[in-house]
RNA sequence: GCCCCAGUAGCUCAAGGGACAGAGCAACGGUCUUCUAAACCGUUGGUUGCAGGUUCGAGUCCUGCCUGGGGCGCCA
């Protein structure tokens, strides 16, 4: 990447303007380097020259001024230039930015891919809702979030497993069942009520009266047991079913969805309970079976000291007990975590293994990562991603929601009123730590107005460009790139350029909403370009430039189709 | 009571400790006989919740407070 180029030259620089007596010797910190907001400063800057000051004993500016007198010029350097109060300013060559575009041309979708991960193994698990109702609008976040951060990582070199996990036991479940027994029951006429604390969404009547239909009164046939044990496989074989098409309808798709019950099937479960039970992580208190927190953990000094080099912060630290084994002899859902994340890093042996969870949730890190650490894993190789909820509104009135209150505005809702592409960008372009405020009335009236629109609307100008250029039997054949040196030109390419630095932030923080303001300016370049540089052109004198240009375009296409495709949003030809 | 997240333009939100805090929407003024005006160009708009502190430099880090949201042993 050309942005470790340059630090690498800066370092060089540094290092050679000490050996010469220009500076006096020092350890070197960091060098950091920035996109200045102002184009006057060029396309990078560094402020090392201000951290060295005090190292030094000199004034920035002066140190600046020696490093750059140190500094080679390979052909993608512009130029170099001192700036108080003592930043180094650079701008690449508008030679180098030109020939760009063949490079981008030659790697195609590969483009701007990097390769931090280095083919390491990351699971990513999301959504993971549980499968007692449809999808609403917070698992919707959490859909986008997780599906865009598992693009993201692919493009930085991970090789990435999409996973969800299926809550296919435990109370939850089985009052879904008893929820379903009561609707499947009522459909064929018997009174019977909601069990305390049942489902009461309408979506549960509509299945209830579909598996009548289909199935009759079978299930009202048997023993209670039998019937909810049937109703329950049923039920969830046809939620799982819509939640699958709801994450199609966004483009999500999952490569493993994994049960729950599974983890008790397969011996996961009982082994993990032995180990930790035998390694003294496990204590019997009224009638439950505990994991103890960090303060009552045998191995609690190494906690400590974890703690102390920094590997978990003191807010990551568990001091409360936590029941994995309630009193009636039923493990708690805590329980399967536990077994779970032996699955992921042990079992399955994923390098890294990612959650997506709702920030209600949160208070379930510490001991996510206390049992990591009991099971004698690097609490370091679990990392979850918390996301702020979605308040949702409508008309200006506050809609409280959940599936457990019976109203619910569902994902699906959403998608058919404002698009799969405008939900998912208007999902993804806040930060994961701010809250949203999602007033649906206003979204559908926003949504003509979606951001979405002006970056597809700038791959579809493209498209056009192209099928105009054919028509008029224009080719990029032998098109010379280094004629594109107008300043909008220059403009385009500098942001294409910038893709890769784009995937590499978006993975190392674990925050993809960049991608969406980097995709509104790089089609903000490519509009104002547009505006300015004619690509079709009958005139002879522009048939040289005109190739060129088109192949910048062609270019411009495929960062802009990189870019959206990384968002999982589409790239319409026409609009 | 304790813990987590947020508070930035009228609204929705950005901003890896760096230069004059940026976009979009809204408002106002211009630009289509030539590849899509879902666009472009320009103008207006700010005590970054409050008070201290660290730093050459703070929206960003630390402490306290205010407001909103979420959480705190047998729901998930």
């Amino acid at each position: 990447m050309i942005r470790d180029d340059i630090i690498r030259l800066i370092e060089r620089a540094i290092k050679k303007a000490q050996k010469k007596g220009d500076l006096p010797s020092f350890d070197v910190p960091e060098v950091t380097l920035e996109r200045p907001k102002e184009e006057i400063h060029g396309d990078y800057a560094t402020p090392v020259c201000m951290s060295m000051a005090r190292l030094a004993r000199m004034a920035p500016v002066q140190i600046a001024e020696k490093i750059v007198a140190r500094m080679e010029r390979p052909d993608y350097i512009g130029s170099v230039e001192v700036a108080h109060p003592g930043f180094i300013n650079i701008a690449l060559s508008n030679a180098w930015v030109a020939a760009q575009v063949e490079a981008i041309l030659g790697q195609g979708e590969r483009f701007g891919h990097v390769n931090r991960g280095q083919g390491r193994r990351v699971q990513v698990e999301y959504i993971s809702a549980n499968p007692t109702g449809p999808l609403t609008i917070g698992s919707g976040r959490n859909a986008v979030l997780g599906d865009t951060l598992a693009n993201v990582l692919a493009a930085a070199g991970w090789q990435v497993q999409r996973e969800f996990y299926v809550n296919d036991t435990g109370n939850q479940m089985e009052l879904f069942a008893a929820s379903l027994y009561t609707r499947y029951a009522q459909a064929l006429g018997r009174d019977m009520p909601l069990p305390e604390a049942g489902y009461p969404g309408s979506y549960l009547v509509e299945m209830g009266q579909a598996i009548a239909a289909e199935f009759g009164d079978r299930f009202l046939g048997m023993e209670r047991d039998q019937a909810l044990g049937a109703l329950q496989a049923e039920g969830l074989k046809r939620m799982l079913a819509e939640i699958e098409a709801d994450a199609k309808s966004m483009g999500i798709y999952f490569d493993h969805w994994k049960s729950e019950q599974s983890l008790y099937d397969d011996g996961t479960y009982g082994a993990i309970f032995n180990k930790l039970s035998a390694d003294g992580w496990l204590i019997h208190r009224e009638g439950a079976v505990w994991f103890k927190g960090d303060r009552g953990g045998p191995h609690s000094s190494q906690a400590r000291i974890d703690s102390e080099n920094g590997k978990r912060g003191p807010e990551e630290q568990e001091d409360k007990d936590n029941v994995v084994v309630r009193s009636d002899g039923r493990p708690t859902y805590f329980a399967s975590d536990i077994a779970y994340v032996w699955d992921k890093l042990v079992t399955r042996g994923f390098d890294w293994a990612i959650y997506v969870w709702g920030a209600d949730h949160h208070g379930h890190v510490p001991r996510m990562k206390a049992v990591t650490h009991a099971l004698g894993l690097d609490p370091e190789r679990v990392t979850v991603i918390l996301y702020q909820l979605v308040t949702l509104k409508r008309g200006g009135e506050l809609v409280r929601m959940g599936k457990r209150t019976g109203e619910i505005i569902t994902l699906r809702e959403v998608v058919e009123e404002i698009g799969a592409d405008a939900t998912r960008l208007m999902l993804l372009t806040r930060s994961a730590d701010s809250q949203m405020e999602l007033d649906l009335t206003l979204a559908v009236q926003e949504s003509r107005e979606n951001p979405v629109y002006y970056v597809q609307y700038s791959y579809a100008r493209i498209a056009s460009i192209f099928r105009y250029a054919q028509e008029q039997g224009m080719s990029l054949e032998g098109g010379d790139v280094s004629l594109l040196t107008h300043p909008a030109e220059q403009a385009l390419i500098r942001q294409m350029i910038q893709l890769s630095a784009i995937i590499a932030l978006c993975a190392e923080t674990l925050s993809p909403h960049h991608l969406t303001h980097y995709a509104q300016k790089l089609a903000s370049a490519f509009h104002s370009f547009y505006e300015e540089c004619r690509v079709v052109s009958q005139d002879p004198a522009h048939v040289d430039l005109g190739k060129a240009r088109l192949k910048l375009v062609l270019a411009a296409k495929t960062v802009l189709a990189n870019t959206l495709t990384l968002m999982g949003v589409s790239t319409p030809e026409v609009m």
